[in-house]
DNA sequence: CGTTTCCTTGACCATATGGTCAGGATGAGC
DNA sequence: GCTCATCCTGACCATATGGTCAAGGAAACG
């Protein structure tokens, strides 16, 4: 039953081949309803098998939702572990922004997986984001705060800066359809994609840059 | 009191109670769980009265969601309105942003229910934004143009302007639950509310106004 | 008081939904 | 081909859910 049974279950790549079919179905179905809203049979549909076959591989629901939610979740974080702080702030925080807006634009659906989730109240990863992600975000709020110490950067709340590069960056994946009904554009486009990434980079880092052109300082 | 009784009109004050009782456990319960995750007995749970009576006042879980949806969505827009071609875009946007900061902190969940509307592909209320709300940003999106023609703001993109303060608003209600998480603050604290205000008109303001601190051209 | 209209309720129904199960199909190794 | 483990399916079940209905209360109003 177990996976990996060290030498030969070997989880049959059919098995791998379906479970990856399922998560990818469900990744769309759940960025769309939420876990609640979710009805089994759509990502039965979704995933082009049966509700009985999907039910063989995952027994819950739930067990779906998590899978899919841990497999992003890793990478999720990844650009902002990035982050250098011993890079120039400027090289630093423009490539996470654009890092942000590249997944925003590559990974829509996992970007609106977890906004539901957030919205619902985070039930499943409230411990990961009281532990592991507020541990990480502390410590690049450290990174910039110093930054602003050496007068890289203007003087600003470490936190809120972060909240505001998510927020903007997010926004695009998550209020797709909104962009798409107001722009006729959406994040999925690479042309789009790029120029809100330009709009987004050029705002903030002129937002958080000193007024008087820091001089280099090398 | 009972001024208009005579004629088979309702009003009757306690249809009246009655109905705004159950649009605001709505409102609750739909912007956590959204339209299909919602289950119309949350709804009667919450408004503290019996599914059935519940069903009296809205004969479908659908009218209540429209009706919730269309009491907060003028309310919504009005900040964005206010805007005025003829103001200094200081002061114009920077009361924007405060009043879009307002509203994320004294009704997050309205936000949260038009966060959750767009995410499931405003399935609603997709002709209000094509419609209306497409015209009203089209509209404001000019004004900002103009205010860059004439070197009050920097050049850039009026509509991601616009959306990176929708989004950097918006996201203190939406992912109320992840910052607190983070910080242990919530918007809904006046305290912390006003704080990220101020974090996001500095941030914003900084990164749209021209670099050279603008001589003042009255 | 009686009547009428409005308000509330519990019982009821059809369907949707999450989940189980026994058994049949399929493929890999022999 | 044969065997066994894996894979898949339709039937089935218990409960949840949206929604209806008839009838029992309450309030207005003479």
């Amino acid at each position: 039953m177990n996976n990996k049974k060290t030498s030969k279950t070997k989880s049959t790549r059919i098995q791998e081949q379906n479970r990856q079919r399922i998560l990818e179905a469900s990744l769309t179905v759940f960025s769309r309803y939420g876990f609640r809203g979710t009805r089994i049979d759509q990502i039965a549909e979704v995933s082009g098998m049966s509700r009985s076959n999907l039910l063989y591989y995952f027994k819950r629901k739930e067990d779906i939702y998590r899978a899919v939610l841990n497999e992003i979740l890793a990478e999720w974080l990844e650009p902002l572990r990035a982050i250098s702080a011993d890079g120039d702030p400027r090289i630093e925080i423009g490539a996470y922004i654009r890092a942000k807006c590249k997944m925003a634009s590559s990974a829509p659906e996992a970007s609106r997986l977890f906004a539901n989730e957030i919205l619902q109240g985070a039930p499943m990863i409230n411990d990961i984001l009281t532990g592991p992600l507020k541990t990480l975000v502390d410590e690049k709020a450290k990174v910039l705060q110093n930054w602003m110490d050496k007068g890289q950067i203007r003087r600003m709340s470490p936190h809120h800066l972060i909240f505001a590069i998510w927020a903007t960056t997010q926004h695009y994946s998550d209020f797709d359809h909104q962009i798409k009904a107001i722009l006729g554009k959406s994040i999925i486009d690479e042309e789009f994609g790029s120029e809100a990434a330009q709009s987004v980079e050029d705002l903030l880092l002129h937002g958080m840059l000193p007024r008087h052109p820091e001089p280099n300082i090398d």
